[in-house]
DNA sequence: ACCAAATGTGTACACTTGTACATATTAGTG
DNA sequence: CACTAATATGTACAAGTGTACACATTTGGT
């Protein structure tokens, strides 16, 4: 018998990795078992036999996508220890060194934009989202993590939609803040903040 | 002769709102000529007649969204008093009754999507976003208006992403507060804003 | 009534798509 | 070396697409 072990190994993640950048550059629709096939230099017969669907073909590779979010927009946050470390972080994470590439923010916009009618991949997304609401619930109030999020999410949409206007750093700084020191009883820093930063 | 005068007059605008309501529940890639001919119930040859290319369709349809747009979310900015007042209308068009539904956002999530790769859909929303900023900026400053756009569009994206879970008033109020009160030197009403509301 | 031009429509074509499946190739076991 | 099962692949098919275009119908002016 043989048990399983595949003529060419590494293929199945080639394909992952070809479909992602197909999806990057040409949006999800431009995913079909034929190009992804050629892009990846495989038969076609290779993309059925791995991906018997095409849906989870593109499952798959958006899921693949969790673990890049995390050292690049967690990790910073998860060592902020003042307000203003977290201010930064954020800072950062939309228009700075650790901010995503407009070619990112578009394939996140693609899988919100798919997860809004595909179950599957709404799945996706809900962990994505949820794993930086958590990150950002250690240092900030819960509701408040939920309005940064939604501001950074915004900031991220607005650099999409204006590619050639880059933000200026200040208003973007001066709204985190904003929303950083909403009031919120009783909770870490909120209290001696002041005298850190 | 004969001058121009259509058969079936209104023609050419049931097809553009059977293509807007295609969309609406289906997404862009839902709109084809003849799913649109079925559900305006005209033959195959008069879209062609009247769109000859399915770009320029979809374009003409979701150009007519603009006009949708100006009655719910800018004309309650327009009427904005003081601070207290545009508070309001921002809430109200976050969650509230001239917020839009979520097959509304699902739609301008499309428009941004297309948008970010088809210049003529992108022209289409550049200038309903430059509209909302235009209204924005009669009772704010610039740049703020700019932090104030990203926030809703990202409330109206979380809403999205989480249709079950109905979105705090109380944090998204306090959220616009803070961004609106944003240091801004010079400005109407900042000055004497404490004691109008 | 006649005609030309605008409006309206059905059919056909070339193309792409996802997927099924018969066939070939490989690898490990006995 | 066989034998079997997993791995790999080319081909075929049905369905759907945008679009072209020949044809029919209506309209208004003469």
């Amino acid at each position: 018998m043989r048990r399983g072990k595949p003529n060419d190994p590494g293929r199945r993640a080639r394909i992952l990795q070809a479909t992602l950048e197909v999806i990057r550059d040409g949006g999800i629709e431009a995913a079909s078992y034929r190009g992804v096939a050629a892009h990846a230099g495989v038969p076609l017969g290779s993309m059925t036999y791995y991906f018997p669907t095409l849906e989870g073909l593109i499952v798959s590779a958006l899921d693949t996508t969790r673990s890049d979010l995390e050292p690049r927009y967690a990790a910073p946050l998860r060592e902020a220890r003042t307000l203003a470390d977290v201010v930064d972080a954020l800072v950062e994470a939309t228009i700075g060194a650790t901010s995503p590439t407009l070619d990112d923010i578009r394939l996140y916009e693609d899988i919100r934009h798919h997860g809004a009618r595909n179950p599957e991949i709404a799945d996706v997304l809900q962990a994505v989202e949820d794993d930086a609401l958590v990150m950002l619930h250690r240092v900030v109030p819960n509701n408040t993590a939920l309005a940064i999020n939604a501001l950074l999410w915004g900031w991220w949409s607005h650099r999409l939609a204006h590619p050639d206007t880059a933000l200026d750093e200040l208003i973007v700084r001066q709204a985190f803040e904003a929303l950083v020191t909403l009031p919120a009883p009783g909770h870490p820093f909120h209290e001696q903040e002041q005298n850190h930063a």
